[in-house]
DNA sequence: CTTTTATATGAACGGTTAATCATATGATAA
DNA sequence: TTATCATATGATTAACCGTTCATATAAAAG
């Protein structure tokens, strides 16, 4: 009847579910992904950068912060292997270095212009 | 010279930046979804929903929680409208109500494979 | 070598939050 | 109605994290 094969779906999903589920390493590899992004003044961070390198205090007047907090969020990103730096002259510039959560974050920007 | 164009150019990305850069309100939005999915057990759980609905002891056998932690998280992602539920019998039925949501997690489980 | 400029670091504080335990709710079956 | 099953809730605790302030480092300019 109805009932049995509704139960039978659903354990089915379960079971599926099961094998399909990523490791709990690549889980917590995704779930820190997401926290580095997650925090406002990272992503304005991040979005600032998306259009090419910027030095540290080209950083903190982009995001409205103060330089240290914004220094600490950077070694976080680093720490993270989203931004890279580089010296130039008296200046430390940072770019991106991983475009895949760049491409993630632009994906949740599109999202928010269709609701 | 060359210093001098260096300097342009970073202005130029400075003033850029800060232009296209989104309301405090839309990056605090982005951030608090980016949060709703940085937690490995909620992670889990909506990879398991992704097959579809599921009752909460099938969700709480699939990500290997206990009960209540499940239903916290999962009261905390139906706040974040990402999840819905229904009544079915006994059982209260679970299923992803944003599908964006789902969208940006399996492109950064597809990035997991790129390394 | 000393000063200045640019950035990083460390410690302390406050706020947020996930897990746990015990208990409550609410629908159904007996 | 009472008992039972499925799920939700509230309070508590512990861990984590972002900001701030003060200070340190390190390159460059004088």
């Amino acid at each position: 009847m109805k009932v049995c094969d509704e139960e039978d779906l659903h354990e089915a999903r379960l079971k599926d579910a099961l094998e399909k589920m990523p490791s709990d390493g690549q889980i917590e590899e995704m779930g820190n992904r997401f926290k580095s992004i997650s925090e406002p003044s990272r992503l304005k961070i991040l979005l600032a950068l998306a259009g090419g390198e910027l030095c540290v205090d080209h950083i903190v007047e982009a995001v409205v912060g103060n330089q240290s907090a914004v220094s600490h969020q950077l070694k976080t990103l680093k720490a993270a292997r989203i931004v890279k730096c580089r010296r130039s002259g008296k200046k430390i510039l940072y770019s991106i270095s991983d475009w895949h959560v760049m491409t993630i974050i632009e994906l949740a920007k599109e999202h928010l212009n269709c609701e």
